[in-house]
Formats: structure tokens, C-alpha cells, sequence
DNA sequence: ACCTGAACACCGTTCAAGT
DNA sequence: ACCTGAACACCGTTCAAGT
């Protein structure tokens, strides 16, 4: 009964996450330039100055809004790798591809969670530990195909960084509308991003059937 | 005669390079959050109203700020393929990490250049033709790599974008602070981007010295 | 042609005050 | 504890007016 009450306390329950909701919202109509907290305020119809109750900054707000996209990819990119638990090449592909697929499907708040508008200075440690758990799990999927000699490299850290960065850069040009036009035409990002990664993938040794 | 009085004609001469060059000091001092219309007229020594006489916009001003960027980096490009006009698998490398130096050397105007802030929607047209200036060169380098057997791809213009977008990335990912900072002890980035590179050049095959 | 000063709408942030 | 309204400093942009 306490639980139920909770999210109706005094004028909006949860306000602090129909902020961030409302963030995400006008990101995705008007853009990064659109987002002012005042606005935010506004779309929940709350004073401008209530959203300081919950955040000390508009970077709070920002840093908030990143977290909350950190988590989903996390959530993306693990259920891409549990869908392929034992073919490791085909795992790396669909943890890629779920990547890329976020960024196609969340491109405002994509280009905020890898801005620079969010000064690093402050703490935010929850935005820390998310993007720390994204790199981790890109990290063990590819060490784990450097392991089985799925790709070779020295180094799994720096591999990892490499493909990381491969990915997240052919990605960022296609988000800015980089990518020359007539490219986009014959192949999409998803195969862009595939091909580039099966550059590092050592082929597969036959075997029997 | 004319030449020489017309840098001095009312009250600055070159208004406006003079608020490109002081807005490039501002982003270097403060950041991109720091770069005000206002600051940069401040900056300059004239009434906050003046830059419309020369930009249209805020947005006009930070296009021409990336602009000149982009020529910067043109000629650091230019300069590195010319240094290695016949040894192909150098010149990328060269290439390549004249792009890194650059975002080393200019973080600041380098993110502006790559960050959304510049709505493409309204034209900037010498920003446009110059960032294309900037893509050919790069593609030309690769694609005489992919002519020579020096790289092995069905597509040019594909692999292009690839190397591209992989420099680019972990470039970003640099400039972002998102490389652990563990790796980065054993290996700069200029490092890791030549191994980077390497994956997609062909050995050379051995010839009789 | 090039620049100024006043004015307007919008913003982030603070603070005393209300329930 | 959670929110409001007034207030302040800072923005981008416009415009009539000055040289």
C-alpha cells in the first residue's frame, strides 16, 4: 500500500525520472541545442526551478540522461551476446550490430552520451560505473574470441580498443551524415560495420561435417 | 597602397578573421561551453552587436571556425602524403597520423569540427567543399593503397570509409578520455593507431635487396 | 560599409517563502 | 521533503541610430 502511494506523493511521485523522460523527449523533437532545463521543467509541468530539488546542474540532468542510455545499451548489448553463447564470431557480429542498432534507434541521445558536453570534472559516478560496465563487456567478447584465436592479436585491451573505436568512429560519421550518400545507397550501416569488423576475424578452419 | 591601408580600415581592420581567431582562443581557454558571440566580440574589443555584421549567426561563426579547421588539417594532410610520395604503406601511416597530431594539437577546434553543434540544415558551403577536400584526400591515399595490393578490399570507397571511421573512433575515443588510462602507459595514440592500421595492410612480399 | 546601445526573449541558477 | 515566484547575470538576436 506504502509502494503504491509512493509514486503519487505530492505533485508528480517520481519527478526526478519524468525529468530525465522528458529530457530523452525533447532531445529526440528539438535536439541537444533544444534541451534547456527550463523546457524540461516545463514538459512536466512543474516551475522551473523544481528540477533543482533533484539535480544540482543542468549537467546532473545531462549526466542522468547518459546513464539512463548507458543501461539500455548494456541491456542491448547483453542479450546480443547471450544469443549466441558458443559461436564467438557470430557473437562479436551481434554485439556490434546491437551498437550500432542503438545508435540508429536512440541517434540524440547516442550523439549525448559520447558529446563532451558532460564535464567529466564532476563526479557523476553512476554515469562512471555504466560506461565502465559497457567497455567491459565489449572487452570479454573480444578477448574471448583472441582466446579461441578467433582473432589474432597481441593484446586484448588493445584490440579491444581498436575494435571499439573502429565501430563507435563508423558509426559517429554515419550519425553526422558523413558517409558519402551514394555509399549509404549500396550498403547500410549494419553492413558497414560488419565488413569492417571482419577484417580482424581469422577465418575459420574447416572442419567436418 | 591600397593593399596595405585596406587591413585598417575602420576600427579592426579584418573584423572578421579577427573573431574566428578569437573565438579559436576562447575554445582553447574555456571549451566549447565557454563560447559565447559575446565573449568572442568582447575578445576582439568591439560592441557585442558587431560580429552580425560579418556572421549571420552564432552558427555562422563556428561553421567558419570549423572551416578553418578543416583547412588547417587539409594542409597538415597534403603535407604528410607528400612526404612519401612512393612508399605507399608510409604515406597512409603518415597520413593517418597527421590526423591524429591534428586532434592532438587542436582537441578543442577538433571537436567542434566533428560535434553536431553545426546544423548542417543552413549551407556553409565553404565548410561543406572543404570537408569534402578532406575526404578525397583521404580516399585517394587508400584507394592508391587498394591499386597497389597494399591493402586488400573489393571496394575502395568502402574501405575508405572504414579506415576512416576506425582512425576517426579511436581518435574520439582519445580526445573523449575513454581509453583506459592503463593502456594508454604502455602505448600512445599514435601508436595505436598505426597497429590499428596495420590490420588492413597486405605484407609486402620480400623482393631481392 | 561598419559599428554602437538599447531592447527583447530566453536561459541557468539562487533564494526566501510556502505546503 | 518538495515545490513556487521573484530576482540576477548571461545569452543570441534585432533594430534604430551614428560615423
Amino acid at each position: 500500500m506504502i509502494l503504491v502511494m509512493k509514486s503519487r506523493s505530492y505533485h508528480h511521485g517520481d519527478l526526478k525520472n519524468a525529468l530525465i523522460e522528458a529530457g530523452i523527449g525533447i532531445l529526440d523533437d528539438r535536439g541537444l541545442s533544444g534541451l534547456s532545463l527550463r523546457k524540461v521543467a516545463e514538459r512536466v509541468g512543474v516551475s522551473h526551478a523544481a528540477p533543482y530539488a533533484h539535480f544540482s546542474d543542468k549537467q546532473e540532468l545531462v549526466a542522468a540522461i547518459a546513464t539512463h542510455g548507458f543501461r539500455q545499451l548494456h541491456g542491448k548489448l547483453t542479450e546480443a551476446i547471450a544469443a549466441h553463447p558458443r559461436r564467438l564470431r557470430l557473437q562479436l557480429l551481434a554485439t556490434v550490430k546491437a551498437y550500432a542498432a542503438f545508435a540508429v534507434e536512440n541517434t540524440e541521445t547516442f550523439k549525448l552520451m559520447f558529446s563532451s558536453t558532460i564535464e567529466k570534472e564532476k563526479e557523476h559516478e553512476e554515469l562512471i560505473t555504466v560506461v565502465q560496465e559497457v567497455t567491459d563487456l565489449v572487452n570479454v567478447v573480444v578477448s574471448r574470441c583472441v582466446d579461441r584465436d578467433a582473432i589474432n592479436a597481441s593484446s586484448p585491451e588493445l584490440i579491444g580498443v581498436i575494435i571499439w573505436g573502429q565501430v563507435h568512429g563508423i558509426i559517429l560519421l554515419w550519425v553526422e551524415n558523413q558517409i558519402p550518400g551514394k555509399l549509404l545507397k549500396t550498403v547500410g550501416l549494419m553492413q558497414l560495420v560488419q565488413i569492417a569488423i571482419e577484417y580482424f576475424l581469422v577465418k575459420k578452419r574447416k572442419r567436418s561435417t
